[in-house]
DNA sequence: CACGATTGTGTTGTGCACAATGTGTTACGG
DNA sequence: CCGTAACACATTGTGCACAACACAATCGTG
């Protein structure tokens, strides 16, 4: 471990989530296509179903995405007719974005897709929520040295 | 577990990796800096390493990236000075990717910074180890699924 | 050898991710 | 009030990921 020889790619655990990552968000991309929605864009969905109503603030506070990522996301979303943004009127700094009825009528493709993901990993539901959890921890964990 | 309610996002397995994948990969960027390299680009430097020379496709095979991804990203190694690009004499197609003295010289800082990634995950190197072991396996998993 | 199929690479176009910068808004200190 | 700092969001530019397409070189089979 202390070993100075550089370790091949597939032993760091760095390359396991790089890959991990790009082979569920493939997944996704086959499920999500007759939808019409990218990735990025469905986890955005996620929250909206959640709240109804989020700021890009509060969106990016959940993604961990910057305002640089979101709003031509959001865009694009608006111009497919899923969500409406509208200036808060208390403070109009702030962009408010709200599902539209189309927008909303989504939401019920989302039990089916989730439960596709799950039957994708091999994993059982009890050993895919330990190995969230321990991969959640890992970020937070990374994200405090910044 | 096959409840019809839409889990929130920051329960789902998508979204650990996801959002850990981005993290870690935000700690290379900070590492790699002074080095001037991508965290892609270290990526392939680290087979270099391995292999002394490899084909395009061969970095693709190992990476799980396509040529329209690597292409660019080999020729921004050309301009650093990295690496280097010839035709194969025996098959034309093919392209053979080659470390320049510049680009063998940066090997010597990949142990330093492996050494600091596992630092800032808050994981012993065993634990490290299995959680690798079990990323590694899904993403085997799902990717068989296409 | 001829010829269709396959393979390796490159190009183009779309959509993230993120840094750096710009613009307008609110809030605070005087 | 005024000025200024802090804030929310947008814009611009670079690089990655991937699909779709183009093209040249090679291979397999008759």
């Amino acid at each position: 471990m202390s070993d100075e020889a550089i370790r091949p790619l597939e032993e760091q655990i760095c390359f396991a989530l790089y890959s991990a990552s790009r082979s569920v968000t493939g997944r996704y991309r086959e499920l999500l296509a007759p939808l019409g929605v990218t990735y990025p864009q469905y986890l955005v969905l996620l929250i909206l179903w959640e709240t109804g109503t989020s700021t890009v603030r509060q969106l990016g506070d959940r993604l961990e995405l910057d305002s640089g990522t979101l709003s031509p996301l959001v865009k694009r979303l608006q111009v497919l007719g899923l969500v409406t943004r509208t200036r808060s009127t208390l403070d109009e700094r702030v962009v408010e974005i709200s599902l539209t009825p189309a927008g909303s009528a989504m939401s019920s493709e989302a039990p089916r897709i989730a439960e596709q993901i799950c039957a994708s990993t091999g994993f059982g539901p009890v050993d895919l929520a330990g190995l969230q959890q321990q991969i959640a921890t890992l970020a937070t964990q990374v994200r405090q040295f910044a």
